[in-house]
DNA sequence: TTCCAACTCCCCAGAAATAGCGAGGGGCGG
DNA sequence: CCGCCCCTCGCTATTTCTGGGGAGTTGGAA
């Protein structure tokens, strides 16, 4: 680990309120000489919440054309585990290739390099370094220091948790083994006589399961208590 | 970083296969100088794989007496982002306490510390080192390699993840715009009419977009699909 | 012991979703 | 130009889900 890095972590340990994270984000950039360095905690409600260096200007326009359903990066980061190279990520849908010309004209650099980072309650966020740059030369800057933004990216998560409990959905209840065997189930499709019949238990019992991991979760419905269930990581589908 | 674990990460990160992983496990405990070091994969349906250098005896013991769902390591990991020492777990229950016992007479030290990880579509796994020793010198060796555990414990997740057969290799289908629409209101608790008047079209036409999604998705009814569309990250929550 | 949470079962009526037929206009790429 | 996908709207009948009741057992925690 460079020996730059290494003091700005121990900042980003010591940071005691949102502020301090800016300020932590600006000197990792200017460490690694790059032209933006940008964390995005986006909620499972849709809800996000950001910090870096991306001009005001592009926060904005992101915002207001409601770019996160779009944004491939978005997208790649969250179906992978392991941090992307942007030219990995697909931009080939006409929308897409719109918001990328959107993004360069607003500073965002031509390369891109984001790490996925997930905690508890299906939290997500990703932390992303991006320049303007020829493809070798980001390729070897990215693989010269993957780990340390993997590191980076960590610590500023646990902080980005610490300083933002209210951000985080209502505490998960925890559902009881067969209302999460029961939104399993109708997560993977089956009706609720299927369910019922699977689980061998009359229908009516399983109703009971289904309201109350409802009423748990705060759902209007079963639909809506299985897409909570999912996100928020009580089953796996 | 430790000169060691640096060579030791190069030979996780060329793994081939999972009896690599039992390789580099054995390597890591060596090289830390510790008891026990173990990878821990669970699923929320109490599926789970591991590999480390817990006794054949413990591990069958584990799975005997369904510990899994007792286990504080387990819990307390779930629940937190930051890597957990054993100690500041709850180990007040009796049936946690007697699992304590076991644990301990099965050779698992005194000391413990876990960091979580999680990766796409609620995957959580935990990365462990078990070892006998002082609460001062454990706590003192904790600090010190609390970040090289947290590299270890991502790039080992990646390898698992990897391997792991469950992968799905069928390539998602893209939802036109107004399908992603459908299903996101459907998927926070909206009914079919509410997303019709939210949509602005009548409900009819709504119905064609989720029949569509259901169809690309190949989903069974309208929860299957948000289901599928929120896993496979097509829809943000 | 006492209490609580989880699990199990039952009825009924009204609301919502699904399955099956349709129809037509607009835009984009081969 | 034609085909394909996206967007929009219509009807009817059937199945499924939801919301309102109530009731008993069990096992673990306070």
């Amino acid at each position: 680990m460079t020996p730059g890095v290494e003091t700005i972590l121990e900042d980003l340990e010591h940071a005691t309120g949102v502020e301090d994270l800016q300020q932590v984000i600006q000197a990792l950039r200017d460490h690694f000489g790059v032209d933006h360095m940008v964390y995005h905690w986006v909620n499972s409600d849709g809800d996000q919440y950001g910090c870096g260096t991306y001009s005001d200007a592009w926060v904005a326009r992101y915002l207001e054309k409601d770019y996160l359903k779009i944004d491939p990066v978005v997208y790649g980061c969250y179906q992978r585990f392991h941090p992307v190279d942007w030219k990995r990520l697909d931009w080939s849908s006409r929308a897409v290739r719109q918001f990328q010309v959107d993004a360069i004209e607003h500073g965002v650099g031509n390369q891109g390099y984001s790490v996925p980072v997930r905690g508890p309650n299906g939290q997500f966020a990703m932390f992303t370094v991006s320049h303007n740059a020829e493809d070798d030369a980001w390729a070897a800057f990215a693989e010269t220091n993957r780990r340390d933004l993997i590191l980076i990216a960590y610590f500023f998560n646990q902080k980005a948790l610490e300083f933002e409990p209210g951000r985080r959905p209502e505490q998960t209840p925890s559902l009881s083994p067969r209302e999460v065997e029961a939104m399993t189930f109708l997560a993977i499709g089956y009706s609720r006589a299927q369910v019922a019949q699977t689980l061998s238990i009359s229908e009516h019992t399983l109703r009971v399961y289904i309201e109350s991991a409802r009423f748990k979760l705060g759902a209007q419905n079963t639909t809506h208590a299985v897409a909570r269930a999912i996100s928020r990581g009580l089953i796996v589908v």
